[in-house]
DNA sequence: ACAGCCATGTAACTTGTTACATGATTTT
DNA sequence: AAAATCATGTAACAAGTTACATGGCTGT
């Protein structure tokens, strides 16, 4: 819902249409999420289809101007009220891949984490360069994009430093990384 | 894709059928992620549709079950080799709220942040405690479930460090924790 | 003239998710 | 007899994603 949500938020500050929901969604999340802009009119369809939003035909220059109506409103406030449920955290593909790969025989384990940790480590690398260079010199990047990149900084090295527990566990746990 | 994938991966090891199917997930996952019946179903047909499993009738226990063809080994060994891309990490919603309200006008960021963090702390204290149980006396639960378990633990801890710095650097920014 | 950005949309599709219907077998 | 578990499925839908079609306008 994320994407939905977000586009309400942006309509709540003011009407805007389509293409400029795009840009702005993506300024603001520092262009780490790119979003196709064919989605962001699916989007304001089903928005307008759940009476959250409303088409106002023109704003004189042409564009197609969506308006949050008083049920939107209401939404942008419980989603930013409302936590996002820790409880029921979103699945984790490489904590799930890792656990098949350490219950299922014929699998190589070891070499399954050395690649996903190397994408990580890569991944991490990049995101520290990227946060280095936006708060270098010219404040280049808003607050915004500098909580985005440290975000992303966070959960790569918590995902690094989990495979390292997992491999040195698997290491412990038969003396080896070979297939189990 | 992670649902398909681990089906796909239960089929690798030997034919079963989709009530055991989900059960084994379960188990193998520390039923962190609960996996509904009827997703189960979906999914195979949707594998089978694909050619990634065939579907053998019975197996004289009147349960019917599926197994996998060469090219769904194929994908699952495709799987286990090929590393999650996280140069594209998945939307991370907290990240995206959070930088919308310190660029929105009228959002209380403090109050976002802070609602989020109490959440996100009580996740991080069951899944500890749950790891704790887990570990404790009888070996309980298998290595998959604890890798489980440390990776809900490890993205928690980021998650909740993450929000501490985001509240740090509010403060930092206005003297207060304020609507912006 | 042509490339590239601005701008709007549609069609077709994917995975994931839930609610419901149905019945057999097992346990209490 | 009732409740729980085992077991299989279907219908309907949500959200996200991409590929494509279309056209205006701008700068070279």
């Amino acid at each position: 819902m994320s994407i939905r949500h977000s586009l309400l938020a942006l309509l709540q500050d003011r009407p805007r249409y389509g293409y400029e929901l795009r840009i702005e969604f993506e300024d603001r999340t520092g262009a780490a999420w790119p979003l196709n802009i064919g989605q962001v009119y699916t989007t304001l369809d089903r928005l307008e289809r759940d009476g959250l939003v409303s088409k106002d035909g023109d704003d004189g220059g042409g564009h197609v101007v969506y308006s949050i109506t008083a049920a939107g409103a209401e939404e942008v406030a419980a989603w930013f009220a409302g936590a996002v449920d820790r409880g029921n955290p979103p699945r984790n593909e490489i904590a799930i891949k890792l656990a098949l790969a350490v219950t299922l025989p014929g699998v190589d384990t070891s070499a399954v984490i050395q690649s996903q940790r190397e994408v990580s480590v890569k991944a991490l690398q990049e995101h520290t360069q990227a946060r280095k260079a936006a708060s270098g010199s010219k404040g280049s990047m808003d607050t915004a994009g500098l909580l985005v990149l440290d975000s992303l900084i966070f959960q790569a090295e918590a995902e690094v430093r989990w495979l390292d527990l997992c491999e040195a566990r698997m290491v412990q746990a038969h003396g080896n990384g070979g297939a189990n």
